[in-house]
Formats: structure tokens, C-alpha cells, sequence
DNA sequence: ATCGTAGAATCGTTCAACAATCCAACGATC
DNA sequence: GATCGTTGGATTGTTGAACGATTCTACGAT
């Protein structure tokens, strides 16, 4: 059955506006576009061997992603987040996070240990002195903690969130130093869930985001 | 000041696309279109005046407020949620607003009051019998409690909630009854935020979602 | 230095065309 | 009689060109 559903997902073949879609988002994320450039239909469709057309259908694509911006008769724009974008940003994750983690002992194993694993990795390559993967640990570990829900239009709302959120990480210039400084609070957060204080967590977790959120916005408005 | 931003709301005049969506939302929310119908690109291109490219951006902003599914070569069709749909919505709005009405003490009376407002006036409506705007006022309510959070992303993302229920709310054909039924329960949650027990009003919006999802779904799955 | 204006560049939208895909009707086979 | 190819016809996917509308840039006037 499961083999099915993969065969199914090689099947239903991406449209060329979707492929086009996914490759700038990753470019995007990567970094190779920063947030605020402009990206010209003619150059970038020229580039891709698209038409306007299809490309501007990618476009919309990604501004409903909150990747991209549309400004009318201007152009499209990467997202560049400000200072009371962050804000806004933590606002809601505060909500979805804290409100989901509080179903923690209502859920299944295997969602509660979505939440686990990738805290225990990205303790387990900080032992070894290895920071290369650990901005996408904790990104991973946030996933998990949204997952506790299982709704999917919240898990799907909260990665629309994270991509905003890593644009300004960007923007910021602190990528690396961020999600390092904030590991040791997701190893207490899983340890008090682990201890069943559930209630314990989410104070972190609330306190977690009330850092973040002053130390992202203070790099952010230093500019 | 409040003037000039009047008067960069009416500069900035929507693209032809953004018009066609909006006329196109306002027909699909009345029930015009009904969910599970198709839309042709030729047809409604024709009838509205708009080239194919223009029409198929409006279906892009559609899509993305879940008001419309695209499948691939096969055309747009107006959403009809099942009743897994429903599950996942309301996992989403417990999440959600559970988490924004535990903030009622942290936030301005402004915001209190957009919460007490709906519900005050539906009940004057139903006590003269007139049960003509029960619906969006109940609307007005989960909105309230949303905007209690304080992001506009959060926000947005729960009128597109909002939208997709109302679209489920067609398709089990008992609009009305359905929130009528729920009023006293509006009412009750209300007054116990009125008495300072935040947490009590919790329990009783998190019993409403569950009655509400289970009504809502027994219905679905009938058909 | 500020302002206004002309011209270039880019976006918004339309139109026409063709390939790719889906769908429904029709027979062929067992 | 039901299931399985096959064949057209209709619709979508994508392209390319075209033109008006809007924005940006650079130049010159005050």
C-alpha cells in the first residue's frame, strides 16, 4: 500500500510553474538570492527556459509561501522580513507551539518521539563538536512540537512560518549563532516532558520564544 | 492620517486577476457555485471577459486560500471538504484558539471587546426572533478570539479556516441551524471570561470544538 | 540642490497556437 | 454481459508575440 501512495507521488509529475517554484525556493533558502532582490520575469524566465507566463504562475506559487512579495507593476521582491514582521511571526508561533505541545500526553509515540529525535541528535553532533546540521535540528524539533496537533493545514501554516523566520535569520546575519545559543533549552524542554511536567515545558518553550523573538528583533532594527 | 490611508487603499486598485478572485470568492461563500463543481477555464473566462492567463492567476489566489483545488490537466474545482477535511480544521482551531483566549488577560480591552461584541449582539437578535446573521456573527466571534493573539498571520490563516468550513457547512446543507445551536455556548464562554475564569472558558470552547466537529462530521460521512 | 519631464525598461493583460492530457463513446474480446 | 483497448473530441499546459500602462532613470531647467 505504502509503495502505492510513492508510486502515485512519482506519477503525478510536478507542473513546469511547480518545478520552477521549488528550485527558486531552495535558491532562496539557500541564500543564493537574498531577501530583498528583485527578480525580473525576462531574466529569470530567460534563465529557466520558461515563458512569463509559467513563471508568473510560479511566482504566486511562492508568494502564497510568504517567500516572495508582490508589489503591483513593480515586480516580485524575496521576502524581507522587519522588525514587526518577527513579531508577528512569534506571536502566532507562540500560540500554535505552546497549544500543541500542551497535547503532549495525548498523543502517539511516534508523534512524541518526532519531538525527541531531533534533539537528541543535534546533542549528539554538538559532543562531537559538529554544528553543520544544527540549524535544521532545531528547525525539525519545532516541526514535532507543531505535529503534536496533527492537522496538516498547521503543520503546512508553521513551515510557511519557519521559511519567513530563516529570511530573517538572513537578513540578520546570525544564522549558525542563533539555533546554537538555544539548543541547551530545547534539551530541558524534552526533559521536562520526558519527566511529565508538560506544563513545566510549555513555560519554557514560552520563555524560549520570548528570547528569540527580543534577540532576532534587536539584530533586526540594529540595521 | 487615517484619510491618506483611505486614500492609498483606493490608489492602489486591484489587478484584474485580484478582482476575478474576489468576485469569484464572493460567488463560491454564497453558494452560487457549489462544492465538488468544476471550473472551466474557457467558460468563466468568456462570461467574465478575462484572457485564459489572467483567469488561471485568479484560480492560483483561490487555491491558496483553500477556496479551490487544482488537479493537474484536469481543471480547478470548487473544494467540497470530507470529512477527514473537517478532523484536520478543527485540530487546527482547537490549537488556535485555545491558545489565543488563554491570553485574555494579557491583552487590550479593544481586543476583549471584539470577542464580547458578536455575542451580545446575536443574542438581542435572537431574542427578537431574527436568526438572519447568525452565522457570520458566530464567525465573528472565533475571529475575535483569534485576533486575540495578535498576528496577523495567524489571522489570515484562520479565515482561510473559516472559509473552508463554511464550504463544509454547504455540503451538510444546515448552515443556519447549526450555529444556532451553538450560540448558548458562545454566551456561557463569554460570561466566564467575564468572571476572570480564563481556564474555564477554555474547557468550554474546547468541549464546543468537539460537539461541533462531531456534528459537523456525522453529517459529512451520511452522505 | 530640487523639481519636472522625456525616454527606457518592466509589468499587466490579451491573443493565438500547439502539444499533452483527460474523458467519453465505441467496439473487440473473453 | 462485463471488461478491456482504442479512437476522437474537449480541456488544460505552455509558449511566444504584442501593446498599453506603470515605474524607474537620467537629464536638463529653475
Amino acid at each position: 500500500m505504502s509503495t502505492l501512495a510513492q508510486g502515485k507521488a512519482d506519477l503525478e509529475r510536478a507542473s513546469t510553474a511547480q518545478k520552477v517554484a521549488d528550485m527558486l525556493r531552495e535558491r532562496v533558502l539557500d541564500g543564493e538570492l537574498e531577501p530583498g532582490l528583485r527578480l525580473s520575469e525576462e531574466a529569470i524566465g530567460g534563465a529557466l527556459g520558461v515563458s512569463r507566463n509559467t513563471l508568473r504562475e510560479a511566482f504566486r506559487l511562492l508568494t502564497r509561501d510568504r517567500i516572495l512579495v508582490h508589489e503591483h507593476s513593480r515586480g516580485v521582491f524575496v521576502r524581507r522580513p522587519t522588525g514587526d514582521d518577527v513579531r508577528d511571526l512569534y506571536a502566532a508561533r507562540r500560540v500554535i507551539e505552546c497549544g500543541a505541545l500542551r497535547l503532549w500526553n495525548d498523543v502517539s509515540e511516534a508523534q512524541r518521539e518526532a519531538v525527541r529525535s531531533p534533539v537528541r541528535q543535534a546533542v549528539a553532533r554538538a559532543e562531537k563538536n559538529d554544528f553543520s546540521k544544527t540549524g535544521t535540528a532545531n528547525i525539525q524539533f519545532h516541526r514535532g512540537i507543531v505535529g503534536l496537533a496533527g492537522s496538516t493545514r498547521l503543520s503546512d501554516e508553521s513551515d510557511r512560518l519557519f521559511a519567513e523566520l530563516m529570511l530573517a535569520f538572513r537578513v540578520a546575519r546570525e544564522m549558525d549563532a542563533f539555533h546554537q545559543t538555544y539548543l541547551p533549552w530545547n534539551r530541558r524542554i524534552v526533559e521536562l516532558l520526558n519527566n511529565g511536567t508538560v506544563e513545566q515545558a510549555v513555560v519554557q518553550l514560552d520563555e524560549y520564544f520570548a528570547a528569540a523573538e527580543q534577540d532576532l528583533v534587536g539584530r533586526l532594527s540594529a540595521d
